[in-house]
DNA sequence: ATTCTTTCTTGACATTTATCAATTTCTTTC
DNA sequence: GAAAGAAATTGATAAATGTCAAGAAAGAAT
């Protein structure tokens, strides 16, 4: 049930298995078909969620419709609304599945004890943020010094899975561009 | 000479004067000028820095010699460059003063060192990384959804004293808009 | 296999933002 | 307080990207 999150975890981390077991007590498994929704813009999101299977988008939809994607998520990633977890307050953003997919769940109060329980642990959710933090850094650096096709060529270059698994128009809106620029760039720089 | 770091301290969580004492005996105190450097993209950075007083900004230059700002940081915030101190590699970033400043500097391992003797500091530390991932995640949204009106708009909100601080170019270079683009969206919006 | 749905592409045109150059305003320094 | 330097504004024009609409291609469902 849990062996893809196992091996995640002892890739980076060693634990007995009294320890796996304690975080697997606390841990639940949800399983989404794709468009599914994990998460509602509006609603709390009290979990941690560590990817098994599958894909997800991680988005905000405007006043005039248009959905904007903060990010995307697949197997052994984690996901979520990080500030909603934080703070308590409604998600500004929606989560749903780009393909069918399952998800390993854990309630934050369960999931800070196992933090404090289990220090190994503890470090590497810190170090998980410190990267994302990283990367999030990287990200804003691309979206405020690049063109759309740098843009582009940048996310394939760094993210090569998610170029050929998720359809164009999300990878637009990740990016800040229409799917017709992403479309018109991308024959561009075919010729290239 | 760490009174502000003190203040800073006292304010989010409670140490002992022997504990402060052990903190500040491996920090040292930076003044920088105006203009002045406290890292210079390829050089590999090192510590963690707290800013006492002044402001700074985090930016990279570009091929064609046009600068990005990153991130900017005045007094109780803390700055450099992340992915450096967490890989090693040279940096990305800049880092230099806006106005004149004073900076408190820890070297990495007495850093570490202490996040592991005091662990309230380590929560603390945990907490800031935290919570500039969600200002970042925050900041991507903006980037990929706003018009540059709207940007400019919501930073004004968000950090009503950078933008009376910090000289308006350096503004549009952290929006990802010119200096003559932010010039006429505020002239714009100023009649609203 | 056919239909239905979603995704992707293309064209024509509109809008936003960038670029370049000139000028004005504001700061800093001596 | 004059001179120099930096920052901000403005105008004219160019380039990039968005919008709308239509059709083609690909995938999923029956």
């Amino acid at each position: 049930m849990f062996e893809v999150f196992r091996k995640y975890l002892d890739s980076r981390i060693s634990l007995t298995d009294e320890q796996f077991d304690r975080i697997t007590s606390v841990a639940t498994l949800k399983k989404l078909r794709k468009k599914q929704y994990l998460l509602q813009q509006g609603d709390v999101w009290r979990f941690n969620a560590f990817i098994q299977k599958g894909c997800v988008r991680v988005y905000t939809v405007d006043d005039k419709g248009l959905e904007h994607v903060l990010s995307f998520a697949q197997e052994n990633w984690w996901t979520g609304d990080r500030e909603s977890l934080l703070t308590g307050n409604p998600a500004k953003f929606n989560v749903d599945a780009i393909e069918d997919s399952e998800i390993v769940l854990i309630a934050k109060p369960d999931f800070d004890l196992i933090c404090k329980e289990i220090p190994v642990f503890n470090d590497m959710v810190h170090d998980i943020i410190q990267r994302s933090f990283v990367a999030s850094q990287n990200r804003i650096h691309a979206s405020i010094s690049y063109t759309a096709e740098e843009k582009y060529l940048d996310f394939v270059k760094k993210y090569p899975d998610f170029a050929v698994r998720i359809p164009q128009h999300m990878i637009a809106s990740y990016l800040g561009v229409t799917a017709e620029t992403l479309s018109r760039v991308r024959k561009v720089s075919a010729k290239k």
